[in-house]
DNA sequence: GAATAATTCTCAATTATTGAGATGTCAATT
DNA sequence: AATTGACATCTCAATAATTGAGAATTATTC
């Protein structure tokens, strides 16, 4: 139960097979490693025979793999074929990745691409300058949304119900002096962010990190993502990063035309080239 | 129902009320883009009422998003988040990585690190010298095993058992003059590839595109996963990549004594820098 | 090798799933 | 505009699958 990969505990119980089967493939990957099925067991809310029967059935579904010898299971290989699906239709990076490269040759900064999920942060790329791309490395990782730049830049263009809802999820653990732990001081800060049109981190989540964040909007105003630049303290100042923030914009902007026309392209060929 | 991305048609009738979810689960990543419900209906041979309840209540849980204005149903970004774990435990990539790359500057061609999913090329990985890496781009794909590179390299040594699983699963489609298309021609071919402990592809899933691939095997002979190296016919032959098996073994043994050692850790610090 | 923990199995009661059809909703067409 | 047809959602009683406590089995620890 890290503090950092609090996911608000969905509900196990109730009519629901397949939620249920589910929530023990999230609990899984909470634990975040092999884990043996007695502990998988003790962080549900189920009795024993049922936990074990659904480890069997997804194990049989190939969503989780199970290593006979040590007894444990873990996340199975099945959910990448179904993640590169998801990344590529169901996640801004693939439209956004030109718009990203022509930034991030400007900016030479670390750029992040999110979007929200579950009241979470969920980064869908993530462009480092010097160092190539990491794979999934980045892809993939959740992180807070109520003390990140990205997160504070989404939440603050939310609906009202798609924000309430957002906002009961979060946990307001104080990670840094400055992170904001109380919903009233986020709301705040949100209104600002609405009005000026872009986020800032200034070390709320981690210390020495400051980062700059704009939401990536629809035409009508429907949320998309949000796009940040990171920087280290000291290294550079929000005056830095301000100066990046109309640049940051015009991405945006240009990434969200692009999603309209290419969200849901009616026939969608797959990159026909592939290795062997 | 696009000839590459086959998927057998797993179970989804009798009992299992998860089975047949995450069979429709499937059944939305097979199409490959946003669908309506009636089309996936259509591809399940469920009724009706079952369908869209199952749409439901995966659109609740996250797994498949909704997009009401256009009513298609997609994969949902939650997967994504299980996919980094699942990328991260369950996949040969990370541990591979230093490896690979290590390969890559030797060898200035495209790799590919692959595993086997449910009959099928599971590629998890992708180095391609020059331009640097795309992210989920290319792992996740999936690719037939019977006419690849690393499909035969794994099928090669695989146990009787799971062979034979594999074997029921394989189309046979005839993608190229020199594709194998019966059951008996690929044994052969295996058998051979089993004695001389590598595979070819001779353009037997594309035309133009050869490659020779390795098993990576533990240290008790255990499959772990395939690792291919691609060139173009025409700017490199059969010769040329020969020359390459010494150091692709070279490399999979690592690989392999690396798995044993870091496949569970027991205590796994997620990387702890993260944006922002 | 005994003791303890972990996993699998058993089985009747229960309850959630089922699915055919009726109802509601949207979009295109005449 | 109004009608049509396709699509999506909802209803509800019968059914069949899930459930879960506990026993039996198997591994692991001391």
């Amino acid at each position: 139960m890290a503090k950092q990969t609090q996911v608000t505990q969905r509900e196990l119980d109730g009519p629901g097979t397949v939620g249920r089967a589910l929530g023990i493939l999230d609990i899984v990957a909470d634990i975040g490693r092999p884990a043996r099925a007695s502990e998988i067991q003790a962080a549900s809310s189920l009795p024993k025979g049922t936990v074990y029967r659904f480890l069997q059935t997804l194990t049989d579904h190939g969503m989780l793999s199970h290593d006979p010898h040590r007894r444990v299971y873990f996340i199975g290989a099945r959910l990448v074929r179904l993640a590169h699906v998801a990344w590529k239709q169901s996640s801004l990076a693939p439209v956004a990745k030109t718009h990203l490269d022509a930034l991030a040759s400007q900016v030479r900064q670390t750029i992040h691409l999110a979007q929200l999920d579950g009241g979470h942060v969920l980064y869908v790329d993530k462009l480092f300058p010097s160092r190539p791309v990491e794979m999934f490395s980045s892809a993939g990782k959740v992180g807070p949304a109520y003390c990140t730049g990205v997160g504070k830049a989404m939440m603050a263009f939310l609906g009202e119900d798609g924000l309430a809802s957002v906002m009961a999820q979060q946990s307001f653990y104080r990670f840094t002096d400055n992170t904001l732990t109380s919903p009233e001081a986020l709301l705040a800060d949100l209104a600002l962010i609405r009005k000026r049109g872009f986020a800032i981190d200034n070390e709320e989540h981690e210390r020495g990190i400051i980062c700059v964040a704009v939401p990536i909007l629809s035409r009508n105003r429907i949320l998309l993502g949000g796009l940040s630049i990171t920087a280290l303290q000291g290294r550079q100042d929000f005056d830095d990063l301000y100066k990046l923030v109309p640049i940051m914009q015009e991405t945006a902007t240009r990434i969200a035309a692009d999603a309209a026309d290419w969200r849901y392209p009616e026939i969608d060929i797959e990159t026909k080239e592939l290795g062997t």
